[in-house]
DNA sequence: TATGAATGAGCTTTCATTCAT
DNA sequence: CATGAATGAAAGCTCATTCAT
């Protein structure tokens, strides 16, 4: 009995949808999108999507979850501990720019949760989806708090006003690199530099 | 032949219609929407609508012309001509907060414009309505120059980058608002402050 | 507004699908049948059925609750009120042999409700089926008692056995009419005749 | 090669799965039962089935088989030879009380046979179990013939006609037992004796 | 102009059956 | 022999669109 293997080759085909599932999904929005597609995508029949995931709510909540456990994962990855709070910060900053400028799908993906937020009444999985969403930006406050301890950011500012701020700029940055996609090339290191100066020093005179 | 009068009354019931769209729209999302729906909330047979549209990507489409150019109409209205640019752009903010805040679902069909972007194959009401959008996104590109110009705004960054921003702060705090409506209050005022002291002064020490 | 015209030609619509549903019904049991050959058999397009039936489970439940009212209905008016108790018994049989001798389809159905009882975990409208059932059973009871009081029943055996046998009798002779259907001409005259005679007499010497 | 003994083997299993079939059947029916169900009851994967049934129309025809072989056999053994016609005749009605009883799924998988009748297209599997109903209905024409001889049963009522009556009158109780099961006891030998009486004396004065 | 009954293409989902292991 | 993953045909159901009234 093979099990651990049989496990773990049905959780890499799982995966395998998943992908099929991010690049429709992504495309085309949730409703708009027929079970028929990822399957096509996937290289499978429509009846095996039935085998790894309950219904097609349950594949793009797990794909969703996907995604995001994936940028986490990443993200921890691609950023050192132990740095200043600031730096940490610009780390972050950087590392969006990159993540979704090589993974165009993701943004899109990004944004059905918002639409998704919509349709959805609310399922388990989605409030699990919020969380990982709000683990991020705790994950920021916690780094502001810091930051105004070292005397890099002024502490006459709610901390949450400051990261709702910062994820603004970033997010929007990321918004028209997509719809301007194509312009000029999107550097993600001098968009970095600009936005953390931006930031820190605003825009006033 | 009282034509005027018959032209007229067609567009109320034009207004009437995506009034209707507009409120089911907004909660659902377009795909999710079913016509019946919104010809029952408009108080219609289901059939008329299609005397006033050709499609339902055609109600979708004007619904969200409309709003933006109710939008347009408003914010041209609140902000009085020849302020000091910085002044204006700090009303711009305010009158974003107000209007949002009582027109939740104004921003919710917001959103749903962005989805929509996935949805739809570009049609030529699409790009009328991103025209829109970049009217709004220029006449600030032009307050911004002028504001360098009167020695307000720092002359070192590139206007479209400081414009980019300064939407991504004020749309995130807009979807805070929404996010964690009941929490407290939302006071427009007080948040304008806040996000032109941010935006002009960094957060930085 | 000619409302009531209108409920009546919808009502008429709905006695139409419920015709079609019974025949393909009671050729092919519930389970079987597609709402497609329905729509065939009525001339109507499959999601017209949705217009009148809520879904499939309701298009069942209706045409039994059709057929079942029909048969009341039909019982009362064939048999005369006043008739000493005995002999309405014996028009209870003639009309079931004549009923199901002609109406071949119904006694079909009529099976399908006996299975239906294995699917369908107790609707409200299942439930409403059974209560008809019941009536004529009640009723049966009734003229039982009656038969008894008047002298030409015996008061030594329980009126629920007895009923319980005469429907028996007679449910059996009609199902051998159906399932040798082709070898004598059915006699329903006759037929009664006997039923009475082994029901009042019995077969003992 | 031991080959008897594979056979036999063989054999067992099969049995054993219809018995399972016979649990799942008996309580959702023919259609709605779905052989992921029947294996997982027996304790086999689903693709087991297929080394011992052609397909799931052979799996049900095989079982109902089985149970009417059961009854049959079953009833040989408890039903004495070279009894008086008419103490058979009680026997019989005896034995199908008890069996009934003790054996709820297997009134279930009778009816149905009923409405099997409906869905199958006389396969000659079918064919053989009607054939099965046939021997036990010609079995107690033989024995009303013999108790007509013996002066028991009176001889001016068409053999047939008694015997549809007969099982008529019996399976309408079991029906009823199973229908208001939890009323009361039911009491095997009582009800018997009441049905012979019944069916002996007649209702009449 | 307004209606809403009717349509049928297209969707999600189920499940008998097959077949590589 | 036994498995269960994979298949895909077929089902129930929805809804944008049409059209007779």
């Amino acid at each position: 009995m093979p099990r651990t293997e049989d496990v773990e080759r049905k959780e890499q085909k799982r995966r395998l949808i998943m992908q099929a599932a991010l690049k429709v999904f992504s495309k085309k929005g949730y409703s708009p999108t027929a079970l028929d597609e990822i399957a096509q995508e996937a290289g499978i029949a429509k009846g095996t999507l039935y085998l790894y995931f309950k219904d097609k709510e349950d594949l793009i909540s797990s794909t969703l979850m996907y995604v995001l456990d994936d940028l986490k994962y990443r993200m921890i990855e691609a950023i050192p501990e132990n740095l200043p709070a600031v730096e940490t910060l610009e780390r972050i900053v950087l590392f969006m720019f990159q993540y979704f400028a090589e993974n165009n799908e993701f943004y899109n993906i990004y944004l059905t949760i918002l639409n998704y937020n919509l349709v959805s009444n609310y399922t388990s999985l989605f409030e699990r989806m919020i969380a990982r969403k709000k683990e991020l930006f705790d994950f920021e406050c916690q780094l502001v708090e810091e930051a105004k301890k070292q005397g890099h950011i002024r502490e006459d500012m709610a901390t949450m006003d400051i990261v709702m701020a910062f994820d603004g700029i970033v997010m929007n940055v990321i918004d028209q690199m997509f719809f301007h996609k194509g312009d000029d090339a999107f550097d993600p290191h001098k968009k970095t530099e600009m936005v953390m100066q931006l930031f820190l020093e605003g825009v006033g005179v």
